[in-house]
DNA sequence: CTTATTTCAGTTACACTGAGATAT
DNA sequence: CATATCTCAGTGGAACTGAAATAA
């Protein structure tokens, strides 16, 4: 793998897609891409949200939040049910077997991670975390 | 940004992602992309290599190579010509004006690398470059 | 009338596949 | 003949754009 120059921010991009192809491959055996993991764990972990918070909190463009919403809920993992107060909105909450199918989700994705980051210790796991959470608040 | 499970993978993509963005931008202002700083930059360290080497030391796809040295052979950056023992080999070498460029291309690049990596001090740098680094070489 | 939210059709950039052309 | 290198047309998934429909 080529590192352009040196560059950090290359091996970052480089690193981050292999990193991002192996969490993809494991939710494609379910039918399922990141996204999908994306919204149901949004939606567990802060309740119900409109489509166009789904979008803004996860940096989904909204016209494409629209498909990943309408595959996780004709299979029965997410509910939609449109704002009483402003009938534009559209809430959107997880279901029972959508948490249970995040928790088994989460289960899977731990697996890669922990091929991924295997050459790190806990230690040097925890520092790469922290690291790279800096660059993120910015 | 969402980090998805805590996962430090994907925050590895998010990050990657971002900075991958950035300097892509940077390039695009010339018209170029990634790729074809990285052919010349395999060109300038490497010397001439046939286009069938150049996919594999970047793992590009070989059926991509053949755009990326058309446009900077076009415009004067890269020589190619037929090996003379192997006349189905192309060999590319860097012109003087390609050096030229790549030179500007490192002071640009190396401008949105001190950008991205803003929040962190020099010896972080150097600890973040080290980590990502032990995950390549598997 | 303007703005917000959702939706859909279309476009673009990108990586990959498969087949063909040329040479070994 | 089989193999290697390069080339090009086409495919598929992903992100974005622009405009329409509905509601405020």
């Amino acid at each position: 793998m080529t590192r352009l120059l040196g560059l950090t921010t290359y091996l970052m991009s480089s690193t981050g897609r292999t990193a991002r192809a192996g969490l993809a491959a494991s939710v494609a055996r379910r039918g399922l891409r990141l996204w999908h993991v994306a919204v149901l764990e949004a939606l567990v972990e802060a309740g119900p949200l409109a489509k166009g918070e789904l979008a803004a909190r996860l940096d989904i463009n909204p016209s494409d939040i629209v498909k990943v919403v309408d595959d996780l809920g004709g299979q029965g993992y997410l509910a939609c049910t449109r704002s009483a107060r402003d009938r534009r909105r559209i809430n959107v909450s997880a279901t029972r077997a959508g948490r249970a199918l995040l928790a088994e989700l989460t289960e899977e994705l731990a697996a890669v991670e922990e091929d991924v980051l295997a050459p790190l210790t806990d230690g040097e796991r925890a520092q790469l975390a922290a690291l790279l959470s800096r660059l993120v608040s910015s």
